[in-house]
DNA sequence: TCATGTTAGTGTCGAAAACACACTATTTCA
DNA sequence: TGAAATAGTGTGTTTTCGACACTAACATGA
């Protein structure tokens, strides 16, 4: 209960952020982090991880803050999407969310579960088809349209801005990468094309070492030079697959 | 003086809708609307045109309202660009706002000046150089990134997307657009090439008049065709220059 | 140890797009 | 009627895109 409560001389919306978690799974599938709400409204239904925006932190920071609750986890990918401010969108209360969203590379971070008593689970999404979001269960307020509009924008910014890195490990082989893109984009994509036009950018560490464990051919390891494109990026060089 | 105060379990931020209203003048100058403020926090500073979001619109909405009340302009192409939430952003109370950019043809819809006692006026953006801003007096609030964000976003917008058109009279000449893209982007385009690109996208109606009252050659008129550029994208066209 | 299964890794050629580049055409006005 | 100003047009070169198929390497198990 709250000892106290606060006053203005005009109305205002509650303020809150809500994240979209992707992550990128070692089978190589595209997945997002919904936790099952506790309280009405919408209770027991699927929502995006989110909550309000404290007076004292940034939006960023409570993205961040949100994020380290919900998952754990910190230092991730993460950037302002769109702010959602429908009138209705939240049932009871006028509500506008800033919406965020992250990415995790599933396969470095194993995926630790609920933080609290709460459900936390990761549910796929299939690029490819009609509609990527069929897998997954029916989600509270807007949540639906604000999944939309991460991945659209996840699918343009993978093709301009080098952010499938976000997803891999650190270390990772060029057929990962492919896999990633081509299960983002929902599309295949030409091997040595792909391969060809990476290499180009000359933005690709090969380092020494292989993949080890596979039964069969060890395919060479590669990292992401982000001080290189750092500096490219300066000179007006654009990442473009 | 409020009749009454509205009051809550947690404290919460003020949300406003600031615009950055793009014009394209006769002269084919990049220019932004500003206001000069009549009121405490940085009186007498130039700022973005803003105000509160009510309690029973849309963040559209209340962009759109703003931009009615500051400009006198309905129907322009208006877009949200970015929630700025920095903690101190406003030194007196914590303000989230909402960013918006909108387009307007300055040549069709002659500028109106200030709608009420404040001084509302029209200040060049020069985006070839090192400081697009720098004919720019000092803002109030972060609005000067607000506007910077505006600006990239309005460089990359124009590339992809056929948003130049918004800056333009129904009725265009190739040159104009040419010049419109020139300005926007800062530096200058091969004419010819221009031309093909653009007509071949199969976008531009021909229209039977042409350009009247310039002193040498008259120049062929052109419309944008909205409906088959729609269409088109339906099926994946996109628009790039 | 050798045969099999599985994935890694590599090059060429034709088509299309991008880019550089300069002259003639039309209109107005003096 | 000629001078000034902008409109409008085509070609050749370079670069990029996109399709396409085989050999290499390693692990495993017979």
């Amino acid at each position: 209960m709250p000892l106290q409560s606060y006053c203005y001389d005009y109305p205002r919306p509650a303020l809150t952020v809500d994240c979209v978690v992707f992550g990128f799974t070692a089978e190589e599938q595209l997945k997002v982090l919904l936790i099952q709400r506790g309280l009405s409204p919408f209770e027991g239904k699927w929502a995006l991880p989110g909550g309000f925006v404290m007076m004292d932190e940034s939006l960023d920071e409570a993205a961040q803050r949100e994020l380290l609750e919900e998952t754990g986890v910190k230092d991730l990918f993460l950037e302002q999407l769109y702010t959602f401010g429908a009138v209705k969108r939240d049932p009871r209360d006028r509500v506008v969310s800033v919406a965020y969203y992250a990415l995790i590379a599933l396969q470095s971070h194993p995926t630790q579960a609920a933080t609290d008593a709460q459900n936390v689970d990761w549910f796929p999404i299939v690029a490819a088809g009609d509609d990527p979001l069929m897998h997954l269960p029916d989600l509270a307020f807007d949540h639906h349209q604000i999944l939309i509009t991460a991945l659209q924008r996840l699918q343009n910014k993978i093709r301009y801005e080098p952010v499938g890195f976000e997803l891999l490990p650190a270390k990772f082989t060029l057929t990962q990468l492919q896999q990633l893109y081509e299960t983002i984009l929902g599309q295949p994509l030409d091997k040595r094309n792909f391969r060809k036009k990476l290499l180009k950018m000359d933005l690709l560490i090969s380092l020494p070492e292989k993949q080890v464990g596979v039964p069969h051919r060890a395919p060479r390891l590669y990292r992401f030079d982000h001080e290189r494109y750092q500096a490219l990026k300066q000179k007006g060089f654009v990442f473009d697959l």
